[in-house]
DNA sequence: CACAACATGTAAGATGTTACATGATTGA
DNA sequence: TCAATCATGTAACATCTTACATGTTGTG
C-alpha cells in the first residue's frame, strides 16, 4: 500500500526508471525506508497494468536499457487523494511494536543482572545510532528540503526517547532487585 | 517470525488455548501488539507440525472444545535461544518507518497552511493517545509486572517524543513561510 | 429474543524477504 | 582481469489482513 504511493509520489515529481527510484529511496530515506527490487519491480508492473503509470524504453548508457516510468492522469489523481484525504481519516498511531519490545516482555524470566547487561548494550547501540542521525541532521543544514530534514530530526528525537526509556528502566531495575 | 516466539514465550509460562493466547495479547500488549486469528491459528498449526508444541483437547465449558497447547522440549530450546542469543546479534533499531512519515515526505507539494493544519490535527490525536497511555501507566502501579509496565512507559515516552517533534516542525514551518 | 462473549478455524489476496539469474561498463 | 556499479527482473517462501464460516453460552 505505502510503497505504491511512495512510487507514485516520486513519479509525480518527474519520470524515473526503476533503479533510480531505488536510489532515491536509499539516498533520501535510506535509514528510514529501504526497499528491495523484489518489491519495487512487481509494484511498477502492477501500477503499469492498472494504468496509473506509463513506460517508455530508453537506451542505456552504461548498462541495460532503462525503463522510464511516468505518472498518468489517473495516477496523479489517486496520489493526490491519498495525500489530501488520508490525513483526515487520521489512523496514524505511534507504535512501539518492534522485536526488541517483544523480547523485553519476556525478560522477566531472566536474572536482573543478565537483563541489565542486555539493556546497557542496547543503550550503547542506540547511542551510536543517535549520533549518526544527529550528524546527518547537522550536515544537512541548508542543503536539504525542510521536510526531509525534519524526518531525520524525527529519527533523532525518537532515538533520544529510546535512550531515555532504556536509562529509566536500567535505573528502576538497579534499585529494585528481585 | 516474531509471533512464533511470542506464542512460544506464552506457552513456556504455562499451557494456553488459542482464544486465550489472543486474550493475553489484547489484555497485556493490546495497544502495542495485536494479532488476528488469521495469524494465530496458522502459527499454532505450524508450531504443532514442527513439534515445538503439543496439543490436547479439552471439553469447553462455555462454547466449543478447547485446543490446549503446551510447549515441548524443542520448543523450549528454541525459545530460550531466541531470548538469550538474539540480543547479542543486536539488530534492534529504532525506526521511524510509518505511513505518516511517508506522507510527510510529500508535504512539500502542499501549501504551508494546509500542512500546518494537518500537523496540528495530528498533534491533537497524538496528545489523546498519550493521555490514554499515561493513564494506563498510572493505573498499573503496583498491579503489573515491572516489564509490562515499562512497555507502557515506553509508549508514553515515544508519544511524548512525537509530540515534541510535531511541535518543533509546526514552529519551524510557521516561522519559515515558503 | 437479541447481542456480547466464548471458541474454532479457512480462503483469498496483498505484501515483503531472500536468493537467484543475467549482462554491460568503468576503474584500479 | 577483477570488483564495483549500473540495470533489469523472477521465484519461492513467509507473513499479514480481511472477510467469511460455524456454533455455544450467558445476560438484559
Amino acid at each position: 500500500m505505502a510503497l505504491k504511493f511512495a512510487v507514485l509520489g516520486l513519479l509525480d515529481q518527474r519520470p524515473h526508471y526503476g533503479y533510480e527510484i531505488k536510489q532515491r529511496f536509499e539516498n533520501s530515506l535510506g535509514d528510514i525506508w529501504s526497499i528491495s527490487y523484489g518489491q519495487l519491480y512487481p509494484t511498477l508492473r502492477r501500477l503499469l497494468e492498472s494504468g496509473h503509470i506509463s513506460k517508455r524504453v530508453e537506451p542505456g548508457q552504461k548498462a541495460a536499457e532503462k525503463n522510464v516510468y511516468s505518472i498518468t492522469h489517473t495516477g496523479h489523481e489517486i496520489f493526490q487523494s491519498w495525500l489530501e484525504d488520508s490525513p483526515k481519516d487520521g489512523q496514524y498511531k505511534v507504535s512501539v511494536k518492534d522485536e526488541f519490545t517483544l523480547l523485553f516482555f519476556f525478560f522477566n524470566t531472566l536474572s536482573t543482572n543478565r537483563v541489565l547487561d542486555i539493556l546497557s548494550k542496547q543503550l550503547n547501540r542506540i547511542g551510536e545510532q543517535r549520533s549518526s542521525y544527529e550528524k546527518a541532521f547537522l550536515d544537512s543544514e541548508g542543503n536539504l528540503d525542510i521536510y526531509l530534514r525534519s524526518i531525520i530530526r524525527k529519527g533523532v528525537i525518537h532515538l533520544e526517547a529510546e535512550r531515555q526509556w532504556l536509562t529509566e528502566v536500567i535505573d528502576t531495575l538497579s534499585s529494585n532487585p528481585d
